[in-house]
DNA sequence: CGTGGTTGACTACGCGTGTAATCAAGCGTA
DNA sequence: TACGCTTGATTACACGCGTAGTCAACCACG
């Protein structure tokens, strides 16, 4: 197992996300595509660049004059890996509080819908075998 | 709605669950069989409860010569919510990285394959009225 | 050449949370 | 009565994260 990867905040995996979901990005247009509409300073963005990269989640290479970011997971990557860290460390590893939820209070959209009817239909055929 | 429920901590959200599963605490008590485990110092078990209370989770009332704590909601009313925010905040909105979790690195128990089951079920329901 | 905008590094501050020491009051027992 | 244990309240501190100001270097343009 890695070190036990650093926390990330929750604004902080937003950025990250936005980062990895194209692959690379300058302060610049980290500012402009995404802090500019959250109203954060140009030096708030630095910041939690440089912080992500610190703890591992970004890398950067000096490009035409300017650093380029480029996250080091992408983003479906990062949100399994959120999921993960949450279940484990506030639903004590059960997911039934999250089918909980999906019963009652989530809104599913058609995708979503036909997603969960293949993780069902898998299961249901590793059942199938297990007996 | 409620005036936007102050956040919960991770240690404070396990704490209130233990709490609310058996419906009656005092201090004593957790310290007893929640902080001893874990190795934490009465005053830090106390602190938690009494921030617990300020934030609205808790109440207490006095009942021979010590305080006895209660929860305002059931431990599984607490975790939906918090899946509920983890869901809203965390993965704007959408459940599709939980799914992708749930196929790739979940666990399921029988129990929670047959929820599961049953949600689909349900929703195949709706679906067909839908249409 | 000077001046202004861009870039990167550093420093800082408030708040929430995890954690605890300490103090004062009450109560039981030698 | 005096001592010690339990209980409750207060105060404190470190760390992470969200947020930002500031400064120095650089580059382009007039």
């Amino acid at each position: 197992m890695p070190p036990a990867e650093p926390t990330i905040g929750e604004q902080e995996l937003t950025l990250l996300r936005h980062i990895a979901d194209r692959e690379s990005a300058t302060v610049a247009e980290a500012v402009d595509e995404f802090g500019a509409s959250r109203g954060l300073a140009r030096s708030t963005v630095l910041t939690m660049m440089e912080r992500l990269r610190r703890k591992g989640y970004l890398a950067r290479r000096m490009s035409g004059g300017v650093f380029r970011y480029r996250a080091l997971s992408s983003s479906a990557e990062l949100l399994k890996d959120a999921v993960q860290r949450f279940v484990e460390r506030n639903l004590d590893g059960s997911v039934s509080p999250f089918l909980a939820y999906l019963s009652e209070a989530a809104e599913l959209s058609a995708q979503e819908k036909q997603d969960l009817e293949r993780i069902v239909a898998r299961l249901d055929a590793v059942q199938r075998k297990d007996r």
